[in-house]
DNA sequence: TTGACAACATACCGGGTAGTATGTTCATCA
DNA sequence: TGATGAACATACTACCCGGTATGTTGTCAA
């Protein structure tokens, strides 16, 4: 249910350069990370970079896109489920918590991405492109909001403000892109460990009624 | 119970500095800010700045510092505090929120600090000053996460691992950084509610029995 | 076989910025 | 009162990095 980069990127070439990208980017961040810094990953020089994408800016949008493309891509099949709320949206946090985890370079790339659009002050076509993540990872966040707002209407949450809740709940769930670490001989059950207790703290705080575990 | 910046600096010229630094290190970051920012905004020149601080990575240490500082004293008071776990649990937690909200800038900076201590790849007289920030806040982090497992074997709180609860704890008690914008015209009783919703998310998180609110 | 183009590498330029070196003003104190 | 130094402002330098212009290699089609 969760999506590596390469299953986007038909194009090998790209997908190298995307995942350098991310991994630099996700190191440094935006502005300490020069392009020839993702270049020397990639055992390459700028002119293949270049050659691709037209500016540093654009290659980091490009960063942003396919992250949340593939977060749109793990909750697709979940759109149509049919359960009950809580189940429904356990299974939703699920997956999205497992893919914070599981493609978190991207992930934090678009952390930042959607900070730099929130701050402004930057050229207005790189603000466009910006703002499109922005309205594209609020269409993402809304898949959410819509969720937990029935639950509460139908008694499955409580909680105050919705947008608040939604606030701390997506807090939770994306809070392994900056501490999680994968430990050698980490099991896929280690994992699914974590993902169940981030998920679990997440309802809770939306006071979401306990279920079985 | 909350301190403001210059109640720390009684020296005007600095504490001055440090808020215009502040403000601009949390609205463009670290490395996309310039110091002739932090000087226009002063309505001075580099000279002052440079008059004061050797160099840039001092003056956003100084601030991150001063951030941490802050925190420090502001729980101080509850240090001696002999009420039953929950209620202290829920005093320090409902003063460090409010001290998220009401120094934003400057926690902000701290926010962006342990990211680049954590990243690594500074120079070495830099590295140890945040590596100094690090340790600072895992201090300050220790104190919660004390409560919180005395709470956990006294029966008031639920979870599984420690470092996990106490990392989803704080990712929800410092969100308010992130998504906090004073609204005009915004009560005391409004912000005071914001911050309400916020405890009371980490608190039913880590498993906490239902209090009166 | 050759021309043409994709996919890079190499070499270079220009702007922005951290840091410095030097002026200038003003207060304080001998 | 003049000497001294703190607290800045001004002017300048050096370097890094984004972007470009140009060179090189391989492939493929006619």
């Amino acid at each position: 249910m969760t999506l590596s980069v390469r299953e986007f990127m038909p194009d090998i070439a790209h997908a190298d350069i995307l995942e350098a990208a991310a991994l630099c980017f996700m190191e440094r961040g935006y502005n300490a990370t020069s392009i020839d810094d993702v270049a020397r990953r990639l055992g390459a020089t700028k002119g293949r970079i270049y050659h691709h994408y037209p500016a540093k800016a654009d290659l980091f949008a490009k960063v942003c896109r396919t992250g949340m493309d593939m977060n749109y891509a793990a909750i697709e099949p979940l759109r149509n489920d049919s359960s009950d709320l809580l189940t429904r949206w356990t299974r939703m946090a699920t997956v999205h918590t497992r893919q914070m985890i599981e493609t978190r370079p991207f992930q934090r790339v678009v952390w930042e991405g959607v900070e730099l659009a929130l701050r402004g002050s930057t050229t207005p076509q790189q603000r466009e492109e910006l703002d499109d993540l922005l309205r594209y990872r609020n269409g993402y966040g809304d898949i959410f909001r819509e969720v937990i707002a029935q639950g509460r209407s139908h008694g499955v949450f409580e909680f105050e403000d919705l947008g608040i809740a939604n606030q701390l709940m997506f807090m939770a769930l994306n809070s392994p892109i900056f501490w999680y670490t994968r430990r050698p001989g980490e099991t896929e059950a280690d994992r699914d460990n974590i993902i169940r207790q981030v998920v679990t703290f997440a309802m809770r705080g939306l006071g979401g009624k306990r279920q079985t575990q």
